[in-house]
DNA sequence: GCCGATACATAGACTTGCTATATATCGACG
DNA sequence: CGTCGATATATAGCAAGTCTATGTATCGGC
C-alpha cells in the first residue's frame, strides 16, 4: 500500500466528530442553499481540511434531515448530472441554534475536565 | 424542587458526548487509581451532572481499555463485593495526552465553524 | 425478609458513520 | 470511440459505540 494520496483518517473511533454530522450540515445551510456535492466541499473546505464527510454518509444524513422537515429541497436539472438543493426550514434553524449551543456548553464542560491535561502539556513544544 | 426523583436525560441521540467516552474515562483516571462505581460518580460530580456513564456502558469500556493496555487493574476484596481498581499505564497516559489535543483541537475548529449560529443568538432569549 | 445502595458483568438492540457499489453526465485524452 | 476522472446522487452492508435490561453479590436499615 504506497500512499501517494493523502490519506482520510477513517473516522470510525476516538474521533471526536462522531454525533455531530447533523449539527454541522444544517450550519452549512444556515449561509445559503446548497446541493450535496457542495456541502461536503464547504465542510471540508472551512474546517481546513479536519472535517470530510464521505458521499455514503452525507446523503443519509440530508434525507433523514428533509424527513424531519428540517430542511427542505428541489431538483435542479439544467445539464449534467442533476443537482438536488437544500435549504433549511424556520424548524432547522432553530434545532441548529439549540444544537449548537447545546454541543457549546458541553464542549465547555468537557474543556474544563481536561483541563489538567491540556494545560500540562499543551502541545508537543521543541523546548 | 417539587420532583421526587431527579430524572437522568437519556443520552440516545443528539448528544454531544458521543464518541468521547473513552477520553473521559481516561481522564479521570488520571488523577489517581479508581474502581468502576467511583469513576461513575466522579464522572458525573465533575461534570456537574452534565456527564452520566451508564453502568452498562462504563465496564465494557474499561475492559476495552484494559485490553488495549491503556488501564491495569487488580482486584481488591476486602469487604463488600469486591472492587476492582484501574490505573493508568505508560501507555494510557500518552493515549489520553494525544486525544484530549486532538479533542481540543477538533472543538476549536467546530467552534468556529459554529460562531456565526452562537453569535448571533448566544443565549435563548424569550422574544 | 425485603429493599436500596454499593459494585461488577453480559446480552441484545438501536443509532451512527464508513466502505463499497451503482447510476448518470461531461470533458479530456488517446 | 472508449476509458478515465470529476461532478453528483443514491443504497446496501458492515462495524463501532452506547443504551436498556438483566443477573450476580454484599451489606445496612426497617
Amino acid at each position: 500500500m504506497a500512499d501517494k494520496t493523502a490519506e482520510k483518517p477513517a473516522r470510525t473511533q476516538g474521533d471526536p466528530l462522531r454525533g455531530n454530522l447533523d449539527l454541522l450540515i444544517l450550519s452549512v445551510l444556515a449561509g445559503e442553499p446548497r446541493y450535496g456535492y457542495l456541502i461536503q466541499q464547504k465542510l471540508e473546505e472551512d474546517s481546513g481540511g479536519m472535517v470530510s464527510v464521505q458521499a455514503g454518509t452525507l446523503y443519509p444524513i440530508l434525507h433523514k434531515l428533509e424527513a424531519e422537515r428540517l430542511i427542505r429541497s428541489r431538483w435542479e436539472r439544467t445539464s449534467g448530472r442533476g443537482r438536488k438543493w437544500y435549504e433549511l426550514t424556520a424548524a432547522g434553524r432553530r434545532r441548529l441554534v439549540q444544537q449548537a449551543q447545546q454541543w457549546d456548553e458541553y464542549a465547555r464542560c468537557l474543556r474544563k475536565l481536561l483541563s489538567p491535561v491540556l494545560d500540562s502539556a499543551p502541545r508537543p513544544a521543541e523546548a
